[in-house]
DNA sequence: TTTT
DNA sequence: TTTT
């Protein structure tokens, strides 16, 4: 009935984007949350969070999003489940993001992006996935005929 | 650095409450939480979400919840991994609970408790797990040689 | 950049649904939030924290929600400000929800309300305020024009 | 029952820091948080907020934070009230935060700190205000005969 | 001005 | 494996 999460956390990779069949974009990215305290080594851990954002949101996160970057999402957890080839049922848990916020400004010495933007907040329309059939399904997102979607 | 998840919902089953061998308290129980639409056969779905507790939090929760009692749980994502018995790394999300709120009183014909309480509002204590060195160390939890926590 | 709240409590009395000079819906209630703690005297207190909810999501709060409900809400904290009848400048902080959430169901016995409905979770559309020019505008509201709007 | 607030935003000013009669630490500040859409002008507004800190937490966000600086903050909210010197009651609401994150990092040439710190992520003890048996009180804080604390 |  |  009520299912909110907020993160604030750093890209481990770049982000991928994709297009289900019917031509809405997916993009996925994990975030390293560091933990509140130190582990009994005295380290301090991370928790890698899988991030899903759609549609206009995905576009954008794509385009500005890049690894290492600081970053907050807030959304929901949804857990879906498929079964792999040897027949196993497998639960992935991802959080599905209706609003993310870039921390760092857009650096000029980023190599993987393309040009150099000053602004520090960029519009992030919100995205809203209740009129998107698509992620209205809980089912793995069949991207092709043999691709497992993230 | 940041990471807060907040849900309400209800249990699927009764909470199980276990020790670690140095005797700490770990409850684990699954949230049922309806998504906010339905999906593209017109069904509300569901997400299943893991939760853990711990210490004094654990046996409160054992001791008061019980299937199908509608719950809110504030926490925090864990993601953990371990190696199966198949050398495959396996991946587990749970919501590490620091406060839990019973939003049903509870009632007094529940065959599956002990006896009838009257009151709404159960004093919770919050976890603390930061003095907690078992709760920091984020690999599986060995309650016995040949047992898995949960 | 980001703004989120989530309280769950009871209403201090109904609630009040108005409507601007266009037409919006806007209903305005009290949340009783009880302390996580009691006070030097050993007694618990609560916060007092009005809510503000425009639109659909005002007219159904305002059609099913009553004094004394266990209610949840998401939204965001708003402070506005204006300037009262003895030209001093008075600040007003709400909270405008996006999302609300009945934890009780309604009762037959309520006489208060109309009719009597058995279910638990009634379809709270998520309000969309961002396409609606006058909740954009955090000036006070004017529902005529001697009106203070709360 | 649950109250739960999660700020992204810049500080207005630097942090103030002053001390109860009995020596605990209080830090309050102001978070300037954009609202997320533009008003009827086109023009971006914010939401003022303020933050109070008990404790060590206070200690270190005196310490580190700085006008201008962007800041992550959870807590509650709190409203109290007083009786002003005309005799009237004067609600004040505020966010009692338990966390607070730095999310720049602090730089050299600041003027108004004193030395160079590289480090982005400082280690902000969580208030555990529970055992603060002044915090538990939400009435005006004294912090001498005749001064009102904020 | 406040709820259970 | 799932709750109302």
């Amino acid at each position: 009935m009520l299912n909110r999460v907020i993160l604030i956390g750093r890209l481990t990779r770049d982000p991928e984007l994709r297009y289900t069949p019917t031509g809405i974009a997916v993009t996925q990215f994990t975030l390293a949350v560091d933990r509140p305290f130190t582990n009994s080594q005295g380290e301090r851990e991370a928790d890698f969070i899988p991030i899903v954002t759609w549609r206009q949101l995905a576009e954008t996160c794509a385009n500005y999003l890049r690894k290492g970057r600081l970053t907050a999402v807030e959304g929901r957890i949804q857990v879906r489940s498929y079964d792999n080839n040897e027949g196993r049922r497998v639960y992935v848990t991802e959080v599905i993001a209706d609003n993310v916020r870039f921390l760092e400004s857009i650096r000029n010495d980023d190599s993987s992006g393309g040009g150099s933007y000053g602004n520090r907040d960029l519009p992030l329309n919100r995205d809203d996935s209740k009129q998107d059939p698509f992620a209205n399904d809980g089912s793995p997102i069949d991207l092709s005929d043999d691709d497992l979607p993230f």
